[in-house]
DNA sequence: TAATTTTCTCTCACTCTGAAATATTTTCAC
DNA sequence: GTGAAAATATTTCAGAGTGAGAGAAAATTA
């Protein structure tokens, strides 16, 4: 705070704070919202349409008597904002503009046999395919791309990507933050999924929170305060890794679809899918759920303990499984042992959070690039266009 | 950011951050470490001589060529720091000036038959005491006080403290309150003595720290980017409560002092106290030390992968017993399930972790009541004078 | 059509900062 | 000893920026 030019920097910061939220704002009610005064409102708005960033649209018609305001909208075609979900089998992609709104989703099947440089290549093709057609000249693009892997610190390094072992090290995330243009990050996709969720989904009043997706593995995204955690390797939250029995095994052998279909054929029951076990009453599969169910509540008290969390989301293939009667069984077990317990809930934005969460980091990453101060750009809660995908026609 | 008054705001309170950290400072010297100009800082200064919280000292000796800095020294007699940490046997109280200088220590057995009542009475007789020599007229009192359980979130309510079971609930913490002038807080034992570690003792350097309390039970207490964290009821932490094995046994059951006396008595083992234990080579004494380290690792196991913490302190009775051997044992046990280990270490500060971080959080308190912004006032590292509380003759 | 109300801009007094000039005090070199 | 050099502290001044309030513009109401 040294020199004075900072406070115009700063109001210029939550002004456009306010602006990126979305919703209609003459200066008058720009006035209201930031609490600065109406003069400072017109000069910071004034060089923000020098800027460009923002223009003059309708006039609002408030009905009350008086002048009618201006609204001062976005000009959001100047920022694109592109998630992309890189799984194990699919690829999902979304793009939007600054505001959040004008959503592009696809999908394909990942080529998982492509090489790491290839298959960089055949994302970075997918990603500017989704933005071709915006041919704005001075437009900024953020991209952030979730993956089946820890994500060190450093934003490159990838590690435990079993699923997809050719983007282990960091030749595939080099090779594709060079092949496209605009800022482009990594991250871990539980912890994307759970970023959609905290600002999209089920989690979006939490505080604090924590993800379980239970896929072919088992993983977990963890949310503090309403930041993601994911530690300096990357290793925060996998407890897949925490020992549930005596006889070593984890929460992952015990939990995660592969652990259950080798647990099942141990056990001489005959299923195709995961899911199948869980609607068998023989004895022997009512056994390796009643495991799996053990296993689960060890990982909710670990996290119970480790955080307390007001809410826990079960996403992930698997987790459809779990029905309400379980989840209360999750909870009493819980309560034997703690004094409380986070609420249960499953994901809203199901196979779409991940992607909806990439594309959330992209929009703090893009106004940050717009000079928001970075908390307040983490801080904005915008209402992305989602009714269009998660109808279920998605594509 | 609205005003410019909040540039001036700003800058007296980067600059008081300094100051308040210790150190000798000259104007000029000032102007280096805030990153001010010249002007401004003999203008802020101007003001905190004129409020009386700085005084002109002695001419500051450098030895080279050029006029003298005149030193700028804190009043550090405006502000008085009590930090008291209320055993279940023993209570210590620990008073500091505003810099964390002239400490005064006094240890007194708790008082454990008395009601909430007179316990609170009782102690805010000993803070009242131990700070009533300094009658300036102006002087701001902080104190923080530890407590056996769990403190939620509200700063009163007690919740656990089988040890001391007279101050559950919020009617002692409420009294205390009322009985001592100034502004008074509590805490939980665990996080306090982790909070004295973090800034004097072994995780001074450490950003994500976890301290184990090992003890007549287990506790431990949980630093993220130098915050320590309670959660909403002050449960996290609390991984005495984690399952260790299928027979239903917990952490705390198999680590705590307690739980070690009983297993060793269920073994027909004859021991005083459980150091006793480690240093029997029985097989019986050893089947309790491996279940011991066993359950040990579980913890460590799962505050890697919930905090991914680059230290973990060793820190109560018990913790004496673990010696290098263990824990290189503890250690490989870890990394036998996870990619990295957190160094082990023990606790530098030993029994007075929970007074002088219980003083840190009061002096906090104070920097903060003279307007230095609450961030910076968490981060200001003052050196406390700990010598002579160190030496071996401590009282 | 005039009065009222609301939006937005313009002017002005005020605060605060940093750069530069100045005063002061010290050491160093001869 | 004395002047030069150097470091500290203060003073002055221009510049940047804010908020209050006046004023202009545009709408509704009577």
């Amino acid at each position: 705070m040294a020199e004075t030019a900072d406070a115009r920097w700063a109001n210029r910061s939550s002004l456009l704070a306010v602006l990126l939220a979305g919703g209609q704002h003459s200066r008058a009610g720009l006035t209201q919202q930031t609490g600065l005064s109406a003069a400072t409102v017109s000069r910071v708005v004034e060089g923000l349409l020098d800027e460009g960033l923002v223009r003059e649209g309708a006039v609002l018609q408030t009905g009350r008597r008086g002048r009618q305001g201006v609204v001062i909208e976005v000009a959001a075609e100047r920022g694109i904002a592109v998630g992309v979900d890189l799984g194990g089998t699919t690829c999902r992609f979304l793009a939007t503009d600054l505001l959040g709104h004008a959503p592009r989703y696809r999908e394909e099947p990942t080529p998982r046999h492509l090489a790491a440089d290839d298959l960089a290549d055949w994302l970075a093709e997918r990603v500017r395919a989704l933005y071709a057609d915006s041919a704005a000249p001075d437009v900024l693009r953020a991209g952030v791309i979730g993956l089946p892997g820890a994500v060190a610190a450093d934003g490159l390094g990838v590690r435990g990507a079993t699923n997809l072992p050719q983007i282990e090290g960091d030749l595939f995330t080099r090779r594709v933050r060079r092949a496209l243009e605009g800022t482009v990050a990594f991250g871990n996709d539980a912890d994307l999924a759970l970023e959609g969720e905290l600002r999209h989904g089920a989690a979006r009043t939490a505080e604090t929170a924590v993800m379980f997706t239970v896929g072919a593995g088992f993983g977990a995204g963890v949310a503090v305060d309403r930041h993601i955690r994911g530690g300096p390797t990357g290793l925060v939250g996998e407890f897949g890794f925490l020992p549930v029995d005596s006889d070593d095994h984890t929460v992952e052998e015990l939990v995660g679809a592969e652990g259950l279909m080798r647990a099942a054929r141990d056990a001489g029951i005959e299923v195709v899918t995961a899911a199948d076990l869980f609607v068998d009453s023989s004895p022997a599969a009512r056994a390796v759920i009643d495991r799996f169910e053990r296993a689960l509540g060890v990982a909710l008290i670990a996290v119970t303990i480790a955080y307390e969390p007001e809410l826990v989301v079960l996403g992930g293939r698997v987790s459809a499984s779990i029905d309400a009667a379980m989840t209360t069984r999750l909870c009493e077990r819980v309560r034997r042992r703690l004094p409380a317990c986070p609420e249960l809930v499953h994901s809203e934005l199901a196979d779409l959070a991940g992607a909806l969460g990439a594309v959330s980091r992209g929009l703090t990453a893009l106004r940050v690039r717009f000079d928001v101060a970075p908390d307040a750009a983490a801080a904005v809660r915008a209402d992305l266009e989602l009714s269009a995908l998660l109808a279920p026609a998605a594509h």
